[in-house]
DNA sequence: CGCTTGATCTCGACT
DNA sequence: AGTCGAGGTCAAGCG
């Protein structure tokens, strides 16, 4: 398990889903333990410039370039893809190996299925005299996020995302179409929640009778019990 | 311009549009000149277990940890949002400096662009007999990649995608019933053209009367002169 | 500047 | 193994 970083200018050619070619310059190579290399610039953002990705393996060799001078050039293949990586090293300006250990990983809080958890808990949140009959309640296309009944006891099935976007009103969509079909059921109306909903996603369920809500995370937060909470 | 390169022991903690952890371990720590900041362990992909998107600011201090010991803690807040990384370090394995300068930047071929210019020069390959009318056929909600006719002057409206997957299919379905609604036009059919169709696309796609059509890029280039290709 | 779409997306969960 | 949905998605292109 080592890890090593290497400060080289270098030029890079890539073959693979598709084909991609990186001019002579000084950038900064990782390679890890599985082969996996990450080639990064001053800048930019968290994404290499280029990269392969695991399962894959580095081999090293001295190649002769243009001028007739020796150089060492890196050659990554995917080990079960037909991807290869090709660096062609002109100066080495940094290269050190480091061990690392195996990481104990990331822990999350605040992701889509909190919010769809803090609905469920709170219902009247998405509107006055709503109450909750099941969470990912199953039909034959997939489970409706929340299924609920508002105060005159009509269901109502909501979609929770965290950003509200035009295929979720889609979705949503498909399943009203199939609830409806239900005489048991039938009327059922659709709420779409989100902690931010895009226009076109607003505009699109207006047009479906779609009601699009808009949830504050941290106001439903606060309602909860702290003591549930990870963190 | 300059990257920073640390190998450190440290614990980490993100807040921001959601909150995330990392307990203390060895990782890798590359800060950019623009400040940002990228955690990487040993493994996983290219994504970094933690990170920081510019434009955002380091700063340095000390501070006494849970047993009074000074520690080194960096605070990396982001200028437009409220977002915040914490990195407590326990220990410095490595620590170095390195310019890099401008990159000159990533040259590609091969994605979805490319798929429909080539496509657009040889629609005889999605479906004999077939001619174009206009590539990005504009319509209210928004354009139609291909707009064909057929041999016997059919309107063809095609979606082009490198991977074929359900929303290409909805995307499709929502341009065919706009322009099936346009006389001058109606019957428009459909062709869902990409280098990889899923099978839930292909069975969405053929129950709503679209063809599914795969498509070889290599032989498509093969056909393409090669003089107006970049590489 | 905001919005929409593609991506060598990555990553996780579930079948 | 394949498929599906979410993402602190990122990044390019267009109005």
């Amino acid at each position: 398990m080592l890890v090593r970083l290497v400060v080289a200018r270098c030029q890079i050619d890539y073959a693979g889903r598709l084909t991609a070619h990186l001019p002579m310059a000084t950038r900064v190579l990782m390679i890890k333990a599985d082969g996996s290399v990450l080639v990064h610039s001053d800048g930019g953002s968290y994404k290499p410039l280029n990269w392969m990705s695991p399962p894959c393996s580095l081999k090293e060799a001295t190649v002769l370039d243009e001028g007739g001078v020796e150089r060492i050039e890196w050659t990554v293949c995917g080990a079960k893809s037909d991807d290869t990586l090709r660096i062609l090293i002109e100066e080495i300006h940094h290269d050190s190996r480091h061990e690392l250990g195996i990481d104990p990983g990331l822990q999350k809080d605040g992701v889509e299925k909190h919010l769809q958890e803090l609905l469920a808990e709170h219902p009247g949140h998405l509107m006055p005299g709503l109450s909750l009959v099941r969470r990912e309640y199953p039909t034959a296309i997939g489970p409706v996020d929340l299924m609920c009944r508002d105060q005159d006891g009509v269901s109502v099935a909501v979609e929770v995302k965290r950003r509200g976007e035009i295929d979720g009103v889609e979705q949503l969509t498909r399943y009203l179409e199939l609830l409806n079909r239900d005489p048991l059921l039938a009327p059922v109306r659709g709420i779409f929640a989100a902690q931010e909903i895009r226009p076109q996603a607003r505009v699109l369920a207006g047009d479906r009778g779609i009601t699009c809500t808009v949830v504050d995370y941290d106001a439903l937060r606060g309602l909860d019990d702290p003591t549930d909470r990870l963190f």
